[in-house]
RNA sequence: GCCACUUUAGCUCAGCGGUAGAGCGAUGCUUUCGUAAAGCAUAGGUCCAGGGUUCAAAUCCCUGAAGUGGCUCCA
């Protein structure tokens, strides 16, 4: 007969196999009232389960021990409620099929084909919330019930539902003898109540014990998304919805939701000015009003200064190239998808069409290679890199132009300008160069996703010797940046070959000497870091810095990478000490990613409470009445003296007012001059975030101590009396 | 690109077939004030664009644009 070890190591013995119910009820009733599941072995079951073998068993409560909510109880609960939301809207919209329904960390979703003629809406979300009501009132139990795979085909088929027959094939599948994992020779179902009498869905399980367990659910949103994720599969409704075990915090999410949302970089860019997006002017395109224009020349200045402390020299190249450049590098016509159509030039445009030439055909002659560029590029390679009905000769071939999709073009024509000898390496060359990418409209987001953006880029032309050290000084300066700003939720994902795939190019050994150079500056840094296969780019391996931002979302920013294609390509080289020419190896970096993106980043970290080096308007001078408007003209034109960013608050409202208004734009240090003030040639401060008069100090000594903070780029308000 | 929703004053939003509204902001006047909103007044609108239904459309219908949440994508 079987023996139960509990998690502290105690047996229980028992006379016949086990429920989890009974087993927590010889533990204490208590518990057996709060369980939601067991644990057996470590896999979670229902409570009604029968422990049939001596396990270890771990009882299941919503609420830890230490009084902190369980993921695991919460996953379960959420699984569940994806139940009751399905059956609530299979009443709603009667024939609605549903597909898969799975637990998410912030709640659940369900994947459902609803009739073309019945789309479901957001207005139908509360006749659904009051049949979950009713549904959880009613507190029916959740039964399992199993059968073999072949009834349970045929009941599927019977019910015409065809993303299950799906879902129950690939279990059997997934269980069949040849696959891994644990063998199920059945198919099992959950049925809200009595098995043939209440609603059921083909599911895995586990469940809670009854519906009544779901405290709080609430349906959130509505999406669109694919069947297996294809996008030329089925088109299917994803309803979003989240659960909890009691409303109070179902009500703490919710709060904390909107403070999130309050905290968004597009609400924030708005209230405090700091960029516009016109629709004018174009979708995914910032416009940089004057006040985010200083955080971006702040951040720009402040990135400039560590270049040069690592011997970067800078440069400058336009926003076009020729599409020859491009077919050379590679981007064109392969990545054509991801970028803004080329600019044909007007006179071969007209030319054609006089011609009578056909849309296609123009296309093909823009996208066409030439056969000589095609022909070098594979000597050089090996690989057919170019297809064949690609190569066109010379004369039919259409000139034309292309907003960059990134800078190294034209960095490597920079490179290439001048001959190199290996005393001269690594030539090391940033700019802040804007690129145009054509994103999808739907993924457009505020400054974070965008289609013209500038990228704070370098190029390092480096001997194979160099690399270490180089991608060294590049993951130094990314922790110099995070550190002055205090970003300290980011991970390190270390991109490498996909061991199986031969997309890449450059020799082995190349690769496994830059794989182990990322590897070993990733470990240098102090910072957990993973390894993912499969992530590098087809060119080198790389290094990506991805911060997480306050909703929760992750972004991409700072990017190093190793990259041994591109010399090739533009047939780059430098004279090595043998009087030989060399193949440079080509490393990209760019520690902000973008300027767009990052300040959008920033803007959330700080909440837009930016530090005084950072902040649009770095101090207000509030004159307590127009008396000492004069008064308040003197402090200011001290500051500004000093190159502090100063304004003046002389209407004619209460200090009061003038102090909310300055709140509400979030400035670092207010001046409160009255007649006191103005009598001893000093400033009352107000410091952001306190919410009183931090006292009285010498003008003099207020200059001084703030030009001491901005030059120091301090991420702290430091200044005070005294 | 796909699905759902949204678009009304500078901002946040109400109005949902019958004369275009509020709060905040802006401007002006009064007040001359010591740490999170003084009082009064004034200005401000192609109700996203185009078409349709109607005696009458911000409101109902169609098409398009832009935004939001997701899906897919991101060299």
């Amino acid at each position: 007969m079987p023996t139960i070890t509990l998690p502290d190591g105690k047996t229980l013995p028992f006379d016949a196999p086990p429920t989890g119910l009974d087993v927590a009820m010889k533990i204490g009733p208590r518990l057996a009232k709060d369980a939601l599941a067991v644990k057996v072995d470590g896999e979670m079951r229902d409570l009604a389960a029968v422990i049939d073998r001596d396990a270890k068993v771990d009882i299941i409560t919503y609420k830890k021990r230490d009084g902190s909510v369980n993921d695991d109880a919460l996953l379960l609960l959420r699984h569940s409620a994806a139940h009751i939301m399905a059956e609530a809207i299979q009443r709603v919209v009667p024939n609605a099929q549903l597909v898969y329904g799975p637990p998410l960390a912030t709640g659940f979703y369900y994947d459902i084909k609803f009739p073309d003629d019945r789309p479901l809406s957001t207005t139908d979300f509360a006749n659904i919330e009051a049949e979950m009501k009713r549904i959880v009132a009613e507190d029916r139990k959740f039964t399992r019930y199993e059968c073999s795979p072949s009834d349970g085909l045929n009941k599927l088929s019977a019910e015409g539902s065809k993303y299950k027959i799906d879902n129950a094939q690939r279990a059997i599948a997934a269980s069949s003898p040849s696959a891994p994992g644990p063998q199920t020779s059945t198919l099992s179902f959950y049925a809200t109540g009595a098995p043939g009498q209440a609603w059921e869905d083909l599911c895995r399980g586990p469940h809670v014990p009854s519906t009544g367990r779901v405290g709080a659910i609430k349906v959130m949103s509505l999406a669109s998304s694919f069947w297996h994720g294809d996008e030329n599969s089925d088109r299917l409704t994803r309803v979003y919805g989240t659960a909890f075990a009691t409303q109070a915090e179902l009500d703490e999410f919710l709060k904390q939701k909107e403070e999130a949302s309050a905290r968004d970089h597009r609400v924030i860019g708005a209230k405090l000015r700091l960029f516009h997006i016109d629709e004018t002017v174009g979708q995914g395109l910032i416009l940089w009003t004057p006040a985010g224009s200083i955080i971006r020349k702040e951040l720009q200045n402040f990135i400039g200064d560590e270049l040069r402390k690592q011997g970067y020299t800078e440069v400058f190249t336009p926003h076009i190239g020729r599409l020859e450049l491009y077919k050379t590098s590679g981007h064109f016509p392969y990545y054509k998808d991801s970028q803004f159509a080329p600019i044909i030039e007007r006179d071969a445009i007209e030319q054609l069409s006089a011609q009578g030439c056909s849309c296609a055909e123009m296309f093909n002659r823009v996208e066409g290679v030439s056969a000589k560029l095609a022909q070098g590029i594979n000597e050089r390679t090996g690989k057919e890199t170019i297809t064949k009905d690609r190569v066109r000769p010379d004369s039919e071939l259409i000139a034309g132009f292309m907003l960059k999709p990134m800078n190294c073009p034209h960095h490597a024509k920079i490179f290439d300008s001048a001959p190199h000898s290996y005393r001269d390496m690594p030539v090391r060359l940033a700019e802040f160069g804007t690129v145009y990418r054509w994103e999808q409209s739907g993924e457009l987001n505020g400054m974070t996703r965008v289609r013209g953006f500038t990228q704070d880029d370098a190029h390092l032309f480096c001997t194979e010797d160099q690399i270490p050290a180089e991608i060294q000084g590049c993951l130094s300066l990314v922790k110099v940046i995070f550190n002055v700003l205090g970003m300290k939720d980011y991970r390190v994902r270390v991109g490498l070959r996909d061991p199986s795939a031969d997309k890449y190019t450059g020799t082995k050994e190349n690769w496994d000497k830059a794989e182990a150079a990322c590897r070993d500056a990733a470990k240098s840094l102090g910072v957990p870091f993973s390894e993912e296969p499969g992530e590098a780019a087809f060119y080198g391996p790389k290094i990506d810095f991805v911060v997480k931002d306050v909703i929760g979302r992750e972004w991409q920013l700072g990017t190093v990478q190793v990259d041994y294609n591109m010399a090739i390509r533009f047939d780059l080289s430098y004279i090595g000490p043998d009087n030989k020419p060399h193949r440079p190896v080509v490393i990209h970096r760019a520690p902000f990613g973008s300027m767009e993106r990052f300040c959008g980043v920033l803007i959330e970290h700080f909440a837009g409470a930016f530090p005084t080096w950072l902040s649009p308007e770095q101090v207000r001078v509030l004159p307590i009445s127009e008396k000492t408007n004069d008064y308040a003209l003197r402090v200011a034109e001290a500051l500004r003296a000093s190159g502090v960013r100063v304004t003046v608050d002389d209407g004619n409202d209460r200090v009061q007012g003038k102090i909310k208004a300055a709140i509400d734009f979030k400035i670092p240090y207010l001046l409160i001059v009255g007649p006191r003030d103005a009598e001893q040639g000093q400033v009352s401060l107000r410091i952001r975030g306190t919410d009183k008069d931090a006292g009285a100090m010498a003008l003099d000594g207020f200059v001084n101590a703030i030009k001491g903070e901005i030059a120091e780029r301090k991420a702290e308000l430091t200044v005070k009396p005294g």
